[in-house]
DNA sequence: TATGCGATATTCT
DNA sequence: GAATATCGCATAG
């Protein structure tokens, strides 16, 4: 049985204002969703960072209508719908005005489960939330949470880590085409929860 | 396990 | 019109 009440909302303070010190700060920090249907929450355990000036970030050709959340002070929520079928979610990740995000790519689940295998219509825990778009499924989460402040506790919030966190690795980001030597993606070492082909999971 | 493909909508060129 | 921070299914090894 989880102790979620161990999990508390991180404050803004906590949080690293740098895009690649946040990315590794986040894992195994908690995602937590509240929804009329009840709590869902789970282990950080996959995080890419897309710096300021990063050609593969969503910001790098300036402040748009549909990028903006990425230039919100660090600790709001950027989504976007992408491929025409997942939603992601990413943590803007520097001072108001710098554009820059993390992308969650995956989570452990914690609560909320039987939720969780209804919306994605499976009943397989380590596909749940295995990969961007799956993650926000899961979640409920879609564009009516773009800009949420992360760190205020209501319907989307990150929070404290639910158990010590494992070991940190690094790797190259997943599914881009510029900048892909960089060793931007951060998880949690032997995770079973994460994406990407086996070679990246280590 | 790895690779390849189509589906799909939004954004930018 | 092209590209895309993906997914799920098919097929081969």
């Amino acid at each position: 049985m989880v102790d979620d009440h161990s999990i508390v909302v991180l404050r803004r303070r906590d949080l690293p204002a740098d895009t690649e010190s946040l990315a590794r700060f986040l894992i195994g920090k908690s995602l937590v969703r509240e929804t009329a249907e009840g709590r869902l929450s789970g282990r950080i355990v996959e995080a890419e960072a897309y710096p300021p000036g990063d050609a593969a970030g969503h910001a790098f050709r300036g402040l748009t209508e549909s990028n903006r959340s990425l230039f919100l002070e660090h600790g709001h929520a950027y989504i976007y719908f992408a491929y025409g079928s997942s939603y992601m979610m990413n943590v803007s990740a520097e001072r108001a005005g710098i554009g820059a995000g993390v992308l969650l790519r995956a989570v452990e689940p914690l609560e909320g489960i039987p939720l969780m295998e209804r919306r994605r219509n499976t009943e397989r825990l380590v596909d749940l939330c295995r990969g961007p778009g799956r993650l926000a499924r899961s979640f409920g989460i879609d564009k009516g949470l773009d800009g949420l402040d992360l760190c205020k506790g209501g319907p989307l919030w990150l929070g404290s880590a639910a158990r010590p966190t494992g070991v940190v690795g690094t790797s190259v980001r997943i599914g881009i085409s510029q900048e892909k030597e960089r060793p931007l993606r951060f998880f949690e070492r032997g995770n079973h929860f994460m994406s990407g082909p086996l070679r990246l999971r280590g």
